[in-house]
DNA sequence: CGACCTGGTGTTATCGCTAACATCACCGGC
DNA sequence: GCCGGTGATGTTAGCGATAACACCAGGTCG
């Protein structure tokens, strides 16, 4: 019987190397002052033993973790998904190890209790996905001091944060559709407390004021195909409706059932734009023009401003907005005559 | 000028209870041997103080973490997206921090390199989600010794193993186009390197064996709705073709789209089958017929799993299955006549 | 009634690393 | 030709927990 010894430690690969530990800590810390010749002695015994250094006791005596605690919840929404991923992406890049804590629903207590096990992990920071005001009242409960950056959180809040300019997009979106010759432009939203869903309200009024477009009631819906496609069958009843702004691509796809039911043709009879760009989006009946936000480059902010305020624990631009871009396909066209 | 002074640790409870910091640790892990009032005076004092354990410190000591690895690819597919949610919210529960390393493609080195990060952070177990043939080979390269299971992955190999129980959703998927009265069955498939559509193809081949129908042949494609638009359009032009079961909903939502283009009716003229039930996929037109796989299931069957090997070594019965759902909606007719 | 157990607690060693300081050889400068 | 600086290395002291053992009081038992 093979007794399994235990891992390798630093003072097995000093004595094998003919070296001190504190040696050997030098070469894995890239300090300068040891000779060539002894830091290649020292790789190979690394090497030889397949020896790893212990984080463990590593963060015991620096006091720091290489790790980030990331909040979001547990949904499967496109946009929440895709910036998960990005922002996993983009830290084990930069060596942090990302430890997500999933929360069912948005609620403070929740989202509170998620913090919390993170700062029981001793994370370097946090990153709250924040969409919608619970969410974002939670905040209030994290110290300072603890690394905090909100992802798509709440604007009037003075915490970090990085979103998605959502009004931006939602004003291209909507000029794209009063370029195109409507009269005006109606809009069914995503969930009211939802930053999101305000900020493409905001961007889609702009755009009709700027152009002194009278400005219809906003057609209320949450994030679903299915509470677009109740949205839809509403606005397919109604002949004045030439365009439709839909707040995210789902409910933009259950618009387009409604009307396709309705005998109502997208584009020629009804033009639709949606947001988010999912990958499917193209594949829509009409192919669907859509907002795409960059959510890499999201990630990458919101990685940068966690950094600085790691390494420095202060931050100097703590508010960074992403610009999305309009992709047109063909659920667009000029009003019928 | 407040110093920050350092966070309170086991002794500065000891201190304040007036005992040792051995009883703190004692009442920490529910030791016996600890009398009812010196366990009330140090939980005040770990209240008073909001001292949280050191986990670095502990794990230094025990040699163990509570840290599970995820390797999982960078992508939103809704399947693995589904997956990995569920995963964390499972692990988390179990009071397990889950941390999750993005890979860009599966192919043997990446998933390698994720794995050695992983185990750099001496994580207790590793899950790895490895739904095609490159990815299962890198496991290769695992040591034996980390717990590890693998989700999705191939069914030919000894690792511990859960996944969705593709043949059978396949098999009910077709049989029920069966029993609608097609004579055969078209399938358009997913990657062939990924063992979820290789057992969806089974499955589909399986219930047309079963009632001696003519299997056609299989129409290859990827995940994405545009393969699908393309296999779509080659189907659409063929009159025979009744029935189509898709590999994923995505899939189906292509041929959908391609089956309108070319004006034939879903489901007068061609019924279609998905599989995800992606949320939206009641609000394709016309609402798609899908098989759900049961995400939280497979996560909490992972989980099980693998605990069993991060505390006993060993595993039981190393592979198992989730049984998955036929949804219908109305993606499904009897064929024309 | 002394040996022995047992529940409650304290003391000490230890995990594997980094920080701080100590050591020592070698160098150039006056 | 001694002095101080500097580069390369070693030694020691923790970080904050758990494990192992020591200790002590009080009860049980032969």
């Amino acid at each position: 019987m093979e007794k399994t010894s235990r891992d390798p430690a630093m003072t097995d690969v000093a004595r094998l190397a003919g070296v001190s530990h504190q040696t050997v800590s030098r070469v894995l810390n890239n300090h300068p002052n040891v000779r060539e010749q002894t830091r290649l002695r020292v790789k190979a015994a690394i090497k030889e033993l397949d020896y790893r250094p212990n984080r463990a006791a590593r963060a015991l005596v620096t006091g720091k973790t290489q790790l980030i605690g990331v909040v979001a919840q547990n949904s499967t929404l496109y946009g929440p998904a895709s910036l998960l991923s990005a922002f996993e992406e983009a830290a084990g890049e930069a060596g942090f190890a990302v430890s997500v804590g999933r929360v069912k629903v948005l609620d403070r207590d929740s989202i509170a209790a998620a913090v919390e096990r993170h700062r029981d992990q001793r994370v370097a920071g946090i990153v709250v996905i924040a969409p919608n005001s619970s969410a974002a009242d939670a905040l209030a409960d994290v110290p300072a001091g603890v690394p905090l950056v909100t992802v798509d959180g709440d604007p009037d809040r003075s915490t970090p944060l990085v979103t998605v300019d959502q009004a931006k997009g939602a004003f291209e979106a909507t000029k794209h559709l009063i370029d195109a010759g409507h009269e005006t432009v109606w809009h069914v939203s995503g969930p009211a407390d939802w930053f999101d869903a305000a900020g493409r309200v905001e961007g889609w009024r702009a755009a009709l004021d700027a152009t002194s477009a009278e400005v219809p009631p906003v057609v209320a819906a949450d994030w679903s195909a299915a509470s677009g496609y109740r949205a839809g069958q509403m606005l397919a009843r109604m002949p004045e409706v030439t365009a439709v702004f839909c707040s995210n691509d789902h409910l933009a796809l259950g618009v387009l059932r409604a009307m396709s039911e309705r005998g109502r043709n997208v584009p020629h009879d009804v033009s639709v734009v949606g947001f988010d760009d999912v990958p499917e989006a193209a594949y829509f009946i009409p192919p669907l023009t859509t907002v795409r936000p960059d959510f890499a480059a999201v990630a990458h902010e919101t990685l940068g401003l966690l950094l600085e305020q790691i390494s420095d624990g202060e931050t100097t631009r703590p508010r960074r907005t992403v610009a999305p871009m309009l992709v047109k396909r063909n659920s667009v066209a000029p009003p019928p005559r």
